[in-house]
DNA sequence: GAGTTAAGGTCAATGGTGTTGGCATAAGGC
DNA sequence: GCCTTATGCCAACACCATTGACCTTAACTC
């Protein structure tokens, strides 16, 4: 049998593969990661992951249970990396700016696992330390608990939701992925003005605008306006 | 071959399947619709549409360019319900709450397809309708071309991305969806208060607000800040 | 060091997937 | 009623994840 998974704390004996590499979930995780930035979407599968390893794909199974449990670590992984090395500065508009981009920007560099592991609630460690940091710079900055939490709920999905939605043009393969760019200025550039006068009006603009990020621009209105309401609640 | 795709309206001879169906655009999407529905977006394939639909699976070729041009209808078919039967009442930012709202409920209705869809550009006649009537809106508004896509841009995203990710609980099976709200009770609330003094103190709000959507506030946040700038633009 | 155990490799097979080239047949225009 | 060809079907290809059986050898015991 191929499925038996060991925990990697309980791992003793470390055999060296045919081609002469030693496994662990380390290494597994970041080859598999490697790889999907690298060959894209279509990139990573078990069988190219073994190659990759040197290793016979069924030896992943003796690590992850199948490529979904492969890709939960590949998750914790990635929350891991969002965190690493920031800390805040103490002014709050400036900490949940830049602790946004770097969720969104961690995601995306890894688009397949962001699009399977973003709307998931782990209950982990890590996810578990960004939530208190989150609710910690709101309450901090003088927040009540009921708009903290508000504010933090819309703050941390619309972060992930971004994420998601973002990654999704990049996990396709490349030759999908550009054709939907294209069509911004292949069909919407090219639509009669009198049947659609305000797509026609702005086309220029659109096709300039819509292959990138709406995140940062969706993050600042949500920071205005809880500006505005801790404000308004001071004065 | 099995590659030419003969568009819906050019089509002439509707020639019934060995088991009597007569195949059209319309009928392929619809059942692809509801085989995600109830066997979620994995058991959408080539060859179990074809079954469900009694023809064989290169049938569909001649329809679709791929698995992927069947996605692109799918996202199609959403969209047009959330616009069916909509008109606009001329109060911008009522226009917007309420078309936003309808593209998320659509989404929402059919869960797996949204987390297929949501990040994809069709460039069909119901998308551009959409987009036309969006930044028909803003531009009616008074926002200038500029702000009029930036604010597009923003929203649209915004409606798509929260829809995919409330869509990825409901997905889920009845008991994984519970297990996950069930978390913010048992793990969430029993975190000790000297660690993790902000998750303690907000633990209640916490459990009460993280299983409903965020999107409603985030949309409202949004318009907000919208009305905002239209109002400084104006003064 | 020799013997034993089982972790952790490999191999081969199963049943799934999307996709395509070639073929057959019937629908619709004449 | 004939002809053309759109459109359905068949068979095959190359890939995929996963698993059961088998084998090698690292690590532990004496």
């Amino acid at each position: 049998m191929a499925k038996d998974v060991v925990p990697e704390e309980a791992r003793r004996r470390r055999r060296p593969t045919r081609q002469g590499t030693v496994l662990s979930e380390k290494l597994i995780v970041e080859t598999a990661l490697r790889m999907v930035r690298e060959h894209g979407s279509a990139g990573l599968s078990a069988r190219r992951l073994g190659a990759a390893l040197g290793a016979d794909p069924s030896s992943l199974y003796r690590y992850f249970e199948g490529m979904d449990g492969l890709t939960l670590a590949i998750g914790e992984e990635l929350i891991g990396r969002a965190l690493a090395g920031w800390s805040p500065t103490g002014r709050w508009r400036d900490d949940l700016r830049a602790l946004g981009l770097r969720i969104h920007g961690a995601y995306l560099a890894h688009p397949q696992a962001a699009l399977l592991t973003a709307s998931r609630v782990t209950g982990r460690p890590r996810e578990i330390a960004a939530d208190e940091a989150i609710l910690g710079i709101l309450r901090g900055a003088g927040f009540g608990d009921e708009d903290a939490v508000r504010i933090y709920h819309a703050y941390i999905d619309q972060s992930l939701a971004f994420a998601a939605l973002d990654a999704g043009p990049l996990a396709l393969s490349a030759e999908a992925r550009a054709s939907d760019e294209e069509r911004w200025e292949s069909t919407y550039a090219r639509l009669p003005a009198d049947a659609y006068p305000n797509i026609a009006a702005t086309a220029g603009l659109l096709a300039a605008r819509m292959p990138h990020s709406a995140y940062p621009v969706a993050l600042e209105m949500l920071l205005d306006t809880a500006e505005r309401q801790l404000a308004d609640a001071g004065a």
